[in-house]
DNA sequence: TCGAGTTAGTAAAACGTTACACTGGTGGCG
DNA sequence: CGCCACCAGTGTAACGTTTTACTAACTCGA
């Protein structure tokens, strides 16, 4: 790979020079400048990153933390972060916590030794892991209000009122919740926004909390099969739990929707090849993730955002797992 | 963060010496060594992987390069992949390219300049992007059989060979293909093995090739659609595929299994959740990611990996979406 | 006792960059 | 003319490591 070392030799100045015409310093001629321009095209001369990270302390890489690569929601997010992060001539390194504080921390800590820049990080949980109180770096959250850092997500409150309003509109009077963990901010917003859009008139029979992983709890599926004549619909806390949902009650001989309906959260991929069709509400991922990685990106050139929310509005997806009554 | 300067001066011996003993080199006595140790445990220290990188040229980094996180057989090898390199102190570096060639070499160049030790890729297509050309680093190809370099995969051949032989223990003889695509030896394998397995009894009605991220061409539908009535299988290159096979079936009226019998391949975790659950064929994604990692490893440590293929073994997993004729 | 060999440790250079302090040369202004 | 300001460009230190070449002290055998 060839170096400034080169190039300086190659034009016939010094490194000094070059690294300034790369950098776009002044007080260089503009003959000297093409020169050395032309010159470093030519050798295909690119800046190795370590040593400018030596220098400077920025590596031009940023790390994404994610609870779980097996939920759907987040290889798009993902895919998205990386793509708009490429594009911005940032290197995204990747840590899947799988859901475990321990691995969060540990994957802080890998990151803080190479030095990324900034982190885009979707908690496993309310808490702070230790490792993170050292990280000095710009960190933006996505997904998961309740930390002093700036998140961008959608309006989870917004997206359960729509879905209270829907099941309500669709003749639903009394309904199941499965919700997300209590104890994530994002999880809690969409079970209120459903809860209290018309208090009087939709009653919550029953609620299990269960992870966002789908893996449903025994108190989960005895809710299901056991209350399955108490509510005509169940609202869950995203995909991922719906689908399971679904999966269980027709293993349990409950039909969808013809016995029971049921919404989801999201609007994963999933949610539109999976029989029946699952009625969700709609995140815009691709902005989400795009908005995170210009926070990040504006962080980096040294503004500083505000430790506020960025909202993304949601919409309603209606596909087939809601029967009219 | 801590430096080797500071372990130094906290043990009072220089700096070179406690390089020595962090890096296990020889000529360094008992006592020095151990009072090293402590003082780099107790203040913390971790290598400043920059500097390393700029000394060794090595940056214990390595490149993921996918071609899409959407088909979830990849966000489960990601997170496997990024596991065990993490328990090896490797950082993962994310490549979406979107199935396009041109983000693949995107993706390489800054891989490479930001100096990965060597890269785990699961190529988009059978064609090697200019860029990698250049890369003097250890590949290692995982799922995509046909480079010169070395590959981890599972026995598709064997997999189509375990179907075909569970379509015709259950009574099907006629059947239509729905293969991955077919310049993707991952593809032809699966489907080689199926055809192969008893081309006798088991008849080929038609065949139409389409990507594995499961968008139906409209060839394809019109497969699937017009010639209900002339198969009672269809075989899909992969459980994306079949998944969305089944959605088409049955918005079209053709109920799975009853008129219609459907197998996939690769068993992602979406095969048992989804209605009917898919019949498929399992793949180990753990132990190939952990694999290619392990040859990662290996390579990094100088061993040379002969360009050749590790493969593991497959297993049939029976569910609903066959029918008994 | 002397020299060779071994052991324990050190000083300094090098990796590729950037940034700071500097040097000549030129032009303007009083 | 004398002084200052400015321009174009250079030399070099520094970032945190690892590595090479070195030294001082000690041991051992003849």
């Amino acid at each position: 790979m060839a170096t400034v070392k080169d190039i300086a030799a190659a034009v016939g100045v010094s490194v000094a020079t070059v690294s300034n015409v790369l950098n776009g310093k002044p007080n260089v001629g503009s003959v000297v400048r093409t020169k050395v321009l032309r010159a470093a095209k030519q050798l295909g001369y690119r800046p190795n990153r370590a040593a400018q990270a030596m220098r400077t302390g920025r590596t031009r890489a940023i790390g994404l933390v994610l609870p779980d690569l097996t939920n759907p929601f987040f290889p798009e997010l993902a895919q998205a972060v990386e793509n708009t992060a490429r594009s911005l001539g940032l290197l995204v390194c990747l840590i899947d916590s799988q859901g475990s504080a321990d691995g969060e921390s540990d994957g802080f800590a890998l990151l803080m030794q190479h030095g990324v820049d900034g982190v885009i990080w979707c908690p496993v949980g309310a808490r702070l892991p230790a490792a993170l109180r050292k990280l000095d770096r710009p960190v933006i959250l996505v997904d998961r209000p309740g930390l002093r850092y700036p998140v961008v997500h959608s309006n989870y409150l917004a997206g359960g009122k729509l879905l209270a309003q829907y099941a309500l509109r669709m003749g639903h009077r009394r309904v199941g919740l499965l919700s997300g963990p209590a104890d994530l901010q994002s999880a809690r917003l969409r079970r209120d926004g459903f809860v209290n859009a018309c208090p009087d008139k939709l009653q919550i029979v029953w609620e299990v909390n269960v992870g966002f992983d789908g893996l449903l709890t025994s108190a989960a599926i005895d809710a299901l099969v056991k209350h399955r004549n108490k509510v005509s619909l169940i609202a869950a806390g995203n995909d991922l739990i719906a689908i399971s949902a679904i999966r269980c009650l027709t293993e349990h001989g409950v039909k969808v929707p013809e016995d029971m309906s049921v919404t989801g959260f999201d609007n994963i991929r999933w949610a539109d090849l999976v029989t029946p069709r699952l009625t969700t509400v709609a995140q815009p991922m691709g902005a989400i993730a795009a908005k995170a990685v210009e926070l990040m990106q504006k962080s980096l050139s040294g503004q500083t955002i505000p430790a506020r929310h960025t909202l993304f509005e949601v919409t309603l997806i209606e596909r087939d797992s809601v029967k009219r009554l």
